[in-house]
DNA sequence: TCCAAGATACGATTGAGTTCGTATCAATAC
DNA sequence: GTATTGATACGAACTCAATCGTATCTTGGA
C-alpha cells in the first residue's frame, strides 16, 4: 500500500483543462477559462470549480500568492499519457502493450505515421544495443 | 448527423462483462456471472441490471428464445479496441496516433513486444506497395 | 393443478462528475 | 472610507454509473 496513487485518472472534463495548462503553461482560471471557451462553451465557474477539484486532488497545483490563483498541472503531460495508457491496456488489451499498438498502426492509414514509429523503434533497438 | 453512434464508449463495468463475451462466448447472465466472479466479487443481479442496460444501449444482442437469455456483443472486441483508442488518442494525444504508439513504445520494455510491432509494420508497408 | 426453483424486471440508494447561480471576499480608485 | 470591480468559495441541481434487495414471472415436475 502506498500513499502515492500512482497518479490517479483524470477525468473528461478534467482532462481538457489539463491539456491546455500543459500547452499554454501555468495559468489563471481566467486564461484558461479563455483558452477552453475556444473549442466548448463553458461557464467560467464551472472552469473555477473543476480546478478548486482538480487541487483537492493534487492533480493540479495552485500558486496563492496572487488575488488570482495561478494554476499548474501537478503532473507532466507524459506521465499522465502513460498513466492513461497503462489503464486502458489493462482494461482493453488484456494487459498487452504490443495489442494496443498493433491495432493502433492497424487502424492509422497514414504512412508517414508509420514512418515516425518506425524511426522510434530504430532508436530504441540502438539504445538496447549500446546498454548489452 | 449519422444515426448510428459509431459504437458507444462502454463504461468500465460494461467493459469488464464485454471481456468476458469475447472470451466464452455468447453465454447467460448465470455463466458470465460465473465468470466474472473469479476476478471481481460482484452480485448476480449487478450483473443482469448492467446487461441489461447494454442492451438497452445496443452495446449487446440478446437471444430471448429461452427462459435463460443468451447475451452475444453486439461489436467485435476489435471494433471496440479501435473505438477506444481513437477516443484515448483524441483526448489525451491532439489527435495524433504516433504519439500514442511512440508513448506506449517507450514505456515498454520488452525486447520480444518491440519486435511484434517491427513485424506488424514490415507487413503493413508491404501491403501498401502492393496496393500502389 | 399447483408449487418450488430459477430466471428476469423493477426500483431505490449511493456516489461521482458536471454545471452554474449566488454569496462572499478583497483590492483599487474615487 | 466607501463603492465598484473582479476574484474565489459555496452549495444546489441534474445526470449517469454501479450496486443490490425485492417483486414478479415462468415452467417443469409432483
Amino acid at each position: 500500500m502506498s500513499q502515492k496513487k500512482t497518479v490517479l485518472k483524470p477525468t473528461e472534463a478534467e482532462l481538457s483543462l489539463l491539456n491546455i495548462l500543459w500547452e499554454i503553461g501555468p495559468a489563471t482560471v481566467k486564461q484558461i477559462h479563455l483558452a477552453v471557451s475556444e473549442t466548448q462553451k463553458i461557464g467560467y465557474t464551472t472552469v473555477l470549480k473543476i480546478l478548486q477539484i482538480m487541487h483537492e486532488k493534487s492533480l493540479v497545483v495552485r500558486d496563492e500568492s496572487n488575488r488570482a490563483h495561478v494554476y499548474a498541472p501537478a503532473d507532466s503531460e507524459t506521465q499522465t499519457q502513460s498513466s492513461l495508457l497503462k489503464d486502458l491496456i489493462h482494461k482493453a488489451f488484456g494487459g498487452s502493450t504490443s495489442k494496443l499498438v498493433m491495432r493502433a498502426i492497424g487502424d492509422s492509414t497514414s504512412k508517414e505515421e508509420i514512418n515516425d514509429i518506425r524511426a522510434m523503434l530504430d532508436e530504441i533497438e540502438k539504445q538496447n544495443e549500446t546498454t548489452l
